[in-house]
DNA sequence: ATTAAATGTCAAGTATTTTTTACATTTTTT
DNA sequence: AAAAAATGTAAAAAATACTTGACATTTAAT
């Protein structure tokens, strides 16, 4: 896929804003919270079924927590 | 990750009605038809930096091509 | 009816995400 | 200050996405 265009995330802010803890979050989408710490951390590009829960959860859209540059 | 809940889709409908063919589209967000027809076809758990993609070059919403059940 | 374009299938290999485990550091609570 | 909770780092294995190439079938165009 396109090397030059990279997947950034606000998931830290928000989740933050929004009180929850990563090891909660990991919980209440049902993935670790390495994955968490990835997504937040590094420029990692997790799969959309994990973006869509998350966004869910955060009752965000994906595009208010992923975007690309 | 959560096994029961699965990713699906309505690209090809959607990839038709804005009237390009999988090739096209593979080349507008640089990636194989393959690709897209996995996701079309198969219950395929895409990146989202491909659905971010994807939804950019279709002018929607990741929800509105993307969710889960 | 023939040709061309679009879609579908298969398989193998590469790249990346996700899980698991373990420990270190920082921040918050008491 | 001590304890508890939250965050960070690392590394290996497992699972899955993505690529590449080649061919079959279906649909659209001439």
């Amino acid at each position: 896929m396109n090397k030059e265009i990279v997947l950034k995330n606000n998931l830290k802010n928000i989740r933050q804003q929004v009180g929850l803890s990563q090891e909660e979050l990991a919980g209440l989408v049902s993935t670790t919270r390495q994955t968490i710490i990835a997504i937040e951390k590094a420029q990692f590009n997790p799969s959309t079924k994990l973006a869509l829960l998350i966004s869910l959860v955060l009752d965000k859209k994906v595009e208010e927590i992923f975007y690309v540059e």
